[in-house]
DNA sequence: ATTAAATAGGACTAAAATAGTCCTCTTTTC
DNA sequence: GAAAAGAGGACTATTTTAGTCCTATTTAAT
């Protein structure tokens, strides 16, 4: 698994809606229509996305939503960390969480350097990116290994 | 969050005591008291992690778990995929779902082209590199994009 | 043979996280 | 002042995850 949320999923599909009618405020109920979410949970999401700034709101008849900034200054990681909790692979990596097994604890170090790494890579990858569907595919290193990704049909 | 469960972290743990005793099988129960998980636990893991031969398994008296092949040759993402599926980030990148709302989700192959990659990514970090906690940090490119990630303090 | 120490397999329960809905209040336009 | 929108939060249901326990089987030692 390892897997982010439906509600993050969601998330992203509905400010790639955003992305893509920039020129006003498009409220909620329209973005439910043109996704096929349930307006509730559009709204809910939403609303999280206006408080940590990812969209602006405007409030009254002919309101709506709209990005707060361009698709490109929007990152993976910024989504996530909002509509799920900040990224983190184990739950002792989590920076205030203080694991009873510690002391025993062999290999939470490397847990920790591999979270690192994949929320760096969460941070580099923007809403422009997930947009466009001839973007390339992501390259990692580890540990001096270079490994090309392709895509599988 | 993008989190491993509790459950793959203790697996970690019991796999990494494995490796530092390999003289010999170990049993559940010797598992249990060196890391301080409970016994029913750590036997259900081992379980798990036998039957897809990560580890081999002796029955009888003094039987127990060892494992399979060299740490060298266990892959985090072999561990991953054990114990709690397939590593996918949303559900619509796992193989054989099937998303409603396909037609008009317009960021899953985004997603997707994330997903192998994390996904390559632990598929290169094996045991071994668990275990040393003098191991690199990965580093992680992305769109061309080099990153090289510290740990911080 | 018998007993004890193990694993195998799976059923079951409890707890927690996630998803989804709904209600009331405020703001803005017409 | 009515209608259309967002703000905020309470609440419920569902699903996933974690954890325990029981019974059967295998093996070694006596």
């Amino acid at each position: 698994m390892l897997r982010i949320s439906r509600l993050t999923d969601y998330g992203a599909v509905i400010l790639a809606h955003l992305a893509r009618n920039d020129a006003g405020p498009v409220s909620a109920a329209e973005v439910a229509a043109a996704t096929g979410l349930a307006l509730p949970t559009v709204s809910k999401l939403l609303k999280k996305l206006a408080k940590v700034e990812i969209v602006t709101s405007t409030r009254g008849s002919h309101g709506g939503y709209q990005l707060a900034r361009e698709a490109r200054a929007i990152s993976a990681a910024d989504v996530i960390d909002t509509l799920e909790g900040p990224v983190s692979i184990t739950e002792c990596s989590a920076h205030d969480s203080h694991c009873d097994f510690e002391a025993v604890c062999n290999v939470g170090s490397a847990w920790q350097r591999i979270n690192i790494a994949i929320r760096r890579a969460l941070d580099e990858i923007s809403l422009a990116d997930l947009l466009r569907t001839d973007s390339p595919v992501p390259r990692f290193n580890f540990a001096g290994t270079k490994i090309i990704v392709e895509q599988r049909g």
